[in-house]
DNA sequence: GATGAATGAGGGTTCATTCAT
DNA sequence: CATGAATGAACCCTCATTCAT
């Protein structure tokens, strides 16, 4: 099995180097987990093999989680979180709501390019797990929201707007992942986000253009 | 369990009439499949309890379908293919391809809201049924063609272009079948999907906004 | 599925070559049912492929034979007896009891080296057919009672000596059919089971040498 | 069901006396399998039976025995190689070549007198598992070379030689076990065995009619 | 005589989960 | 806290067999 990406592995890294022995077990039972549902899939994952990659018994899964749902839930937590943060700091200097969203979405395609398992595991275990969903909707809603509040952006509604945020980024990163996916596909997702979004069109395509900051995940 | 929705059912009614036996039993088994994978999720649902209810005994169900992956294909192609057939239908004699294109996305979210069940579990079948989801897509596919050649849209790529269809698509139905959404979210799809695909602001919610055709499903 | 192999094929043609039509028919069902159960083995083998490959239904199989065991008994029987018949038959100009003891012993084990995975099918269903099986003892209880008249044979009972004849030649047939036999196990074989017969050693090797005679089966 | 035979009873006490409990545990399955097989017939016992038989559930035979075929190889290895030895040993101080053949000959074919059921046992599974057949050929193996450096057998070849000893003994096995043997049948094999090796006709008759060894299984 | 369709019965196997130690 | 062992509950799937047409 291939180890895990040095660019999701920061996103275990807090919670393994904790200090109560308990926090760091969990951690590895959530990196087995999270290996054994990217090889697998979701569905065909069994809580045996997340134990015995982690080099446990069953039985010791069930004494840090209470089922493999709440397993399920503490990855798509763990991973949703992890790579948010540490996207929405990739461009925490930038002001602009237009160039933010824009990063964004392309951050996420990108990565998807380069761990496209791990991208669809992340996308899987989205759709199954609504409140982390919802939870992680905070980051687009704010930078919205912040491009309305600065003129830039001009929505029919709040709902219509994140899930065109959404609908792009999650297909885009699919079909990156998939390989299915020109060169420069983030660049034409923001594009067309951000036309819908209310940019003018050409503007869109100059914003979406812009180099990325660094990333250091 | 529910019934069949009207506006599905008629899906259905060409198989089921057929005259053959063969194909009659067929599509009561992909009926019962539909209410069986609808209400238990696809992940839960059993062949057993298709076959319960369908009438039949398990081994019947196996006599028609070689496993429980070869149903749900056949489940997803059966509901994909009648609901793009009967919605492309529906606007077959206009010739705008921006008002086709609302037309199609505002067709499906309000489906979503009609029989909300049906709608959640074409999204999974979709999800899991690769090459069904591409057959489907030479639908939009070609109204966004006809708009591109009208001069009304201006896309940067045609892969961008069919993730914000189908995204926004995606999602706004989620968020109408899961009732989250405020009323008129399908033309606030639609506005923002013409958006994305260049439309400029005022024409799209315009255009999105016309009355919707009618549709017999 | 290979061809039977042409010095098998004369077993069936009486049958198939009868003139009535249901002859010809259960005829081929044989046939069919010798490639099934030898491809397949005998437990993995379905009524359905012997019915596929004869090119019926398997309704009509059973319109022939009541159960997979009768047809299974009729296989047995048709090979043994076509091949007890045919072997026997090749030495009939013989009158020495202990050469034709070692021509039949060479010639399955011969046979078993020509068609390897009828010979293993054959040795299978006889297996599993104790009444065919007690059937061909007829051949060789005939050639040991005239091997002991001419004074060359002397047993300690005839329930031991059917067990060594019956026993070398199985596990002959299967050592050859297996591929793990030298070249002259045919030899070797007929040489100790004539010694267990009672000839003394020299005469028994000079006698299982002898050239066999030629074999139309 | 009769219990197992005092005879072959103690080829499991070692693993059912062992102290760790997973071995106890698999003893006890195997008991159980070998009752279960034997009553039914391989092809047609059932796991499920033999959970019963065990006191277990289904799932705990998986838990040991990763398929049906698992545990009949465990079957067959625990059986041939409890019986091999018991039966080498009780003639661990004879010398003669000829004499142990005999007495190993004459063992097997006892025994099937005395638990006839479980002699059609292990001729059926070791039918299945040619490697545990492979593996036990090491005894019948040792004795034939030993009789050829004594220079009292003489054979065409080590594989006929095999041949006649495993054909004849399984078959008189099985005769004796179905209870169509007259009474000596184990020394008229024995007898037929020793002459197919070479030793002349009265020499082998004296040899195999010696009394047997004591034996404990 | 042949068939299309259906089935009864059950088999092997899996896996989330529990509990005494 | 970790474990070894066990389990309950089903599931998917198979196949010999039947019967109206």
């Amino acid at each position: 099995m291939e180890p895990l990406p040095p660019v999701l592995a920061s996103a275990f890294e807090a919670a393994a180097g904790g200090g109560a022995k308990r926090e760091r077990t969990q951690a590895q039972l959530v990196q087995a987990a999270v290996r054994v549902f990217s090889a697998r899939g979701l569905a065909a994952a069994t809580m045996q093999e997340v134990a015995q990659v982690a080099g446990v018994t069953p039985a010791t899964v069930y004494n840090h989680f209470s089922s493999k749902e709440a397993l399920l839930d503490r990855v798509a937590a763990t991973l949703a979180e992890g790579l948010c943060r540490a996207i929405n700091d990739s461009y925490a200097g930038i002001a602009d709501g237009a160039q933010r969203m824009a990063i964004g979405q392309r951050r996420y395609i990108w990565l998807a390019g380069q761990c496209p398992s791990w991208a669809l595991l992340l996308l899987d275990v989205l759709a199954g797990a609504p409140q982390v969903m919802a939870e992680i909707q905070k980051y687009p809603l704010a930078d919205l929201r912040r491009g309305v509040r600065q003129g830039k952006f001009k929505v029919p509604s709040e709902a219509a707007a994140l899930d065109v945020i959404n609908g792009v980024c999650s297909l885009g990163m699919r079909r990156v992942a998939l390989g299915l996916a020109a060169p420069g596909h983030d660049i034409a997702c923001a594009t067309v986000v951000l036309r819908a979004l209310g940019l003018p069109g050409a503007r869109a395509a100059e914003v979406a253009a812009r180099p990325l900051p660094e990333f250091f995940a």
